[in-house]
RNA sequence: GGGCUGGUAGCUCAGUUGGUAGAGCACAGGACUGAAAAUCCUGGUGUCGGCGGUUCAAUCCCGUCCCAGCCCA
């Protein structure tokens, strides 16, 4: 039996992923599987970009909307969710098609991830406590104490995997935590796999992000923090330490004003599409396209559905 | 027209008792295995306003010009 096919896109942030993957559903038989970390969590809505509500009816959107914000999301959950979510897809006899820009959950999915426990979020606290108190560099000693390979990866600043290090240590009872880190490199063999990225000349990609952050206040994203902090969810902490809530959460206590905090907001939002732009470039298997060279949001929906044609993903 | 103060990185500024310069922010590059829109690492990008002079050596001292601000006419 012939393996299934899969399409992957992915991109940094603002550069018309949904565009993209709706304008080729107006083409081919798919269903959009969404690998982002943020759009999972209800009633977070405009400031993570959330397909609309015509986009959503035009083609089924799969992961957004299934968790609270008070609950909290990750990678081994999503590979998970992502997979039932594949299957059933692929059940109806449509294409899957994975669009996201989280790196990390697309990577977890195509290559899988090492068993390893789960978080401990009372150990979590003792641990950032103990940080606080006597310094990123003591926690470190306390890592390089009982698992000198882990310690000596990490950089000591590193305070969240410092703190993830050590509670794999204890919840593994003193196994050493992944001595042989994965080949991410390697070829995923589950599927017939296509994965493209969307680029974007980074002048060009941080105008349209800058216009899409002013864009989301103006539609009412403050409101929408509000909403949130009034729902008791800790501003700061996740999900509301994602960009441009945090900021707008201060601007909401008085802390900066909006201006600042929009400011802000598109500097961080920048920043965070140049990582995504480092991590997805180690990758080997994608073929990125210029959404401009391409010709858009439609010339690129167009090259994308030749190519998986060609390549045998769709009739 | 005269006087005073300033002109150093993209911005705000520090500094060199003369040996061609460094902070914060901005920016750039990288890492990444159950928090990943998180977390972290690395990097100074410069005719020290222009032109002369003194000096072995000038961003620093002297002269002059230009620009900005303030004051006096």
């Amino acid at each position: 039996m012939s393996r299934l096919p899969l399409l992957v896109l992915v991109g940094p942030t603002g550069v018309g992923k949904t565009a993209v993957a709706v304008r080729l559903a107006g083409q081919v038989a798919m269903e959009v599987v969404s690998a982002d970390s943020r759009q999972v969590y209800r009633g977070m809505d405009i400031g993570t970009g959330k397909p609309t509500a015509e986009e959503r009816a035009a083609v089924p959107h799969h992961l957004v909307d299934v968790v609270d914000p008070g609950e909290r999301y990750h990678a081994a959950r999503f590979r998970t969710d992502a997979l039932a979510a594949i299957a059933a897809v692929h059940g109806r006899g449509r294409l899957p098609v994975v669009v996201g820009g989280t790196g990390l959950y697309v990577r977890a999915l195509l290559r899988g991830l090492i068993p390893l426990p789960p978080a401990d979020p009372v150990l979590r606290a003792e641990l950032e406590g103990f940080a606080a108190e006597r310094g990123a560099p003591a926690l470190h000693a306390r890592l390089a104490a009982v698992a000198p390979d882990a310690a000596r990866r990490l950089h000591p600043n590193d305070r969240v995997r410092v703190v993830r290090a050590l509670e794999v240590h204890a919840r593994a009872g003193g196994a050493p935590p992944d001595p042989q880190e994965g080949d991410w490199t390697a070829a995923s063999s589950a599927w017939r796999l296509v994965m493209f990225g969307l680029g974007r000349a980074r002048p060009a990609l941080n105008d349209a992000i800058a216009a899409r952050a002013r864009a989301m206040v103006a539609r009412g994203m403050m409101d929408e923090v509000r909403r949130l902090i009034e729902a008791g969810h800790d501003p700061g902490r996740p999900p509301l330490d994602g960009i441009g809530y945090r900021q707008l959460a201060l601007a909401a206590g008085g802390r900066i004003g909006v201006e600042e905090a929009v400011r802000l907001m598109i500097r961080d939002t920048t920043r965070y599409a140049k990582r995504q732009m480092t991590w997805f470039q180690r990758e080997p298997e994608i073929r990125w396209l210029d959404v401009d060279g391409a010709g858009g949001v439609d010339g690129s929906a167009e090259a994308m559905q030749k190519h998986i044609t060609r390549e045998g993903l769709i009739e």
